[in-house]
DNA sequence: TCATAATGAGACATGGATGTCTCTTAATGA
DNA sequence: TCATTAAGAGACATCCATGTCTCATTATGA
């Protein structure tokens, strides 16, 4: 049935969230499901995690698509990338950790495409400082908004506060305008 | 022997810091020792990855004591803690995954302790913005330093490049100043 | 109502990592 | 030189998560 396996990824994306090697059967009973259940619809482990990390994925690149990224000025867009990630890359992060052992690069990259065009074309734009490799540039912002939305996930802040954090450290830095 | 416990901390560093759940028999063989023998030194995994934590955390703390933060203005402390940290913060990055699974609290606020009163006197001298709890300054802030001392354990970027960009993130932002 | 498919419960096998033990060999130091 | 200590090698035992299988029960739809 299509909601079990639903129930099963949103559950497997809980409990990964918390705990990136939780076994099996904590993911069965967190969704209200039978081990052997979960099994039917996930026939190896790495089965089901590559199925967390492949709605994980959809929904963050239907975020952004959904976001029109291209229409905004650079920094609107960073500021909208953010929102979306905390607003839709819970099953992400989930698998994150572990992504190079069962996820194709190549849809890794369908994630990453979006933001790194933004951040090319803040560059070109002279919106975003030139003086830092973009490679360098993206590995900095995604960490910033992977914390953030640990932060929300772990409850140490609402996602309003994350999202206005993160936006305000990358964009601007922490240190006072003077 | 002396030497024998160091070549196991060491191996165990360099091999948790890319596989955090590398088996214990990897880690005899990158130090080049029997397994037995590291069991001898450490009976069990957790004692492995406690050991690890003490020494990684001593030589960060270290580290921060011998920078004199204190005498610098919070900008240049700031500057001189992501230094210290990507010099001294391998041992370190390879538990800070689990650290909560068997490192004392305490012991990791040991660490975190100078860099938040580095951000405390920031934030009352007007260096570093206000606008931002002081939490969530120190999550953003630690997630910089782990990203940037990741892209250096994997070889991505050089140290300098690595402290760098994490300097200029952190304090002044990813917007092009005017 | 009846047939089919999905689920739950649980027994069972397997494999890999942890941890224990013994015996032999090599260092080290008095 | 000799005694003591550390180390290497490798055989076990054990635990736990994964994965398989069966059987009874429940849902669903024609």
């Amino acid at each position: 049935m299509q909601r079990t396996r639903s129930a099963i990824l949103d559950a497997a994306a809980r409990v990964l969230g918390r705990r990136p090697d939780a076994a099996l059967a904590e993911i069965a009973e967190e969704a209200g499901v039978g081990r052997a259940t979960l099994y039917r619809h996930f026939p190896t482990r790495e089965s089901l995690l590559s199925g967390v990390a492949e709605v994980g994925i959809a929904e963050l690149v239907a975020g952004f698509a959904a976001a029109n990224l291209d229409e905004l000025p650079a920094d609107r867009a960073i500021t909208r990338i953010i929102a979306v990630f905390l607003r839709n890359g819970a099953k992400y992060a989930a698998v994150i950790r572990h992504a190079d052992q069962y996820c194709d690069p190549a849809d890794i990259e369908r994630t990453a495409k979006p933001v790194r065009e933004v951040l090319t074309r803040g560059v070109r734009d002279q919106v975003l400082r030139a003086d830092l490799r973009e490679d360098t540039l993206f590995a900095l912002f995604s960490a910033i908004l992977e914390r953030a939305l640990r932060l929300t996930i772990d409850e140490a802040t609402t996602p309003e506060e994350a999202t206005e954090a993160a936006v305000t450290i990358f964009l601007d830095g922490a240190r006072k305008p003077r």
